[in-house]
DNA sequence: CACGGGTGGATTGTTCATAATATTGTCGAA
DNA sequence: TTCGACAATATTATGAACAATCCACCCGTG
């Protein structure tokens, strides 16, 4: 998870990537054949790949009917992202209870990145900045559970979320969320790091809900 | 999930079930070709089956190596109870805000047995009526994603909640924390049912942390 | 006796062929 | 024309055989 062995690239990660990156839509069907020639690879180990990505969520198996690209509707993207609300406050708890002074400075920079991405309107300057935030508070909460299971469920709403990020002003209301968070952490206080992040997402989630269908 | 449909029980399932009623033991290796034999199985279909049940976290595959049952650390159990923890407070709180009075008789009448269990000390009852609670507040909840999650990693410390539930006292502290939380449901109290499940299990984290190794 | 290397058995990884199943298109009758 | 049964096709599910890899054991040597 951290910086596994450099082994060669697995063809389900490849056909995770291909979903991931929109060369598969939602609800496309995924015949057999035709990712085994596109990947190079056999039938039996597709099969197996479309196995291991329907238990991540990203594809859903009918019964000798094959499988298709998983879509999934506003009202999932906002349970899921309920469930990343409180999962992420828990993180950005445990965070604080750990976090270095190296750590906290590297927060604090990316934090002034975002509020600089914002000044110049760079929204995907921004967004890429968000993840990273996000990303370096599960590393300093060292919580390997609440981490696999939040960027798995992350995974499942990247369209939803590259919409949401899209929405006019979302930055601007994200950004003193974010710096909250952050100083929260910093001041090594779990509860109020907690409730920041609860809220950061809470927003999110009303958003989805008052966002397109 | 709530009442699919009956088509017959598929090898992943079976193996599954074979794991958490402990036919298989923790670190014990799953030879394919065995386990073939042993569920009259092609080998296509044990493989996927592992692969499935690697994504759920219950065996782990080694390249080259074959599949063996995964083995729960305390630390490992501790961390998932602490996700449990967030997770089952959110379905808590939605329970609190959907509950019919129909479903409000039903947790009463579940706390009232396990009350009774406890004073004839019938620590199986209890641990059956304690998994029945916990799965009426979910469905109550009515929300897919975190029960999904919940009941996932339910299922990768049956047997540290096996052991868990024998410790001494156990039951008697644990029963007052059910009570609290079935009255803030029924009082339709969403933030004092989501601490009261928060409470009941970082208790629960506690006696893990305490426990034999 | 300790150590290194090689060899044989066991097990996994891969490929191909075959059977089972669902879907689609076609034809005929009302 | 429209509906239903039936056949053709596409696709998945299963099974068997082959190749690659790893592991433990054994043997020879220093």
């Amino acid at each position: 998870m951290t910086a596994g062995s450099p082994q060669e690239e697995t063809l389900t990660d490849r056909v995770r990537s291909a979903i991931l990156e929109g060369d598969f839509v939602p609800n496309q069907r995924l015949v057999e054949a035709d990712v085994c020639e596109q990947f190079g690879a056999a039938r039996a180990a597709v099969r197996e790949t479309f196995k291991e990505l329907a238990g991540e969520g990203l594809v859903e198996i009918l019964r000798n009917k094959g499988a298709r690209v998983r879509a999934i509707s506003r009202e999932e993207a906002v349970e899921i992202t309920e469930v990343r609300m409180v999962l992420e406050g828990l993180s950005a708890a445990k965070a604080a209870e750990r976090v270095t002074p190296e750590q906290a400075a590297r927060l604090r920079e990316i934090v002034g990145d975002m509020r600089e991405a914002v000044t110049v309107n760079d929204l995907d300057r921004y967004s890429e900045l968000n993840a990273a935030l996000h990303a370096e508070i599960r590393a300093i909460a060292g919580h390997r559970t609440s981490a696999a299971i939040i960027e798995r469920l992350g995974a499942q709403v990247v369209r939803h979320k590259f919409r949401l990020a899209r929405q006019p002003g979302r930055a601007a209301i994200s950004l003193p969320q974010h710096e909250l968070i952050v100083a929260a952490i910093v001041a090594r206080d779990p509860e109020a790091a907690q409730t920041a992040m609860q809220q950061h997402l809470r927003s999110v989630t009303k958003a989805l809900e008052a966002g397109p269908t």
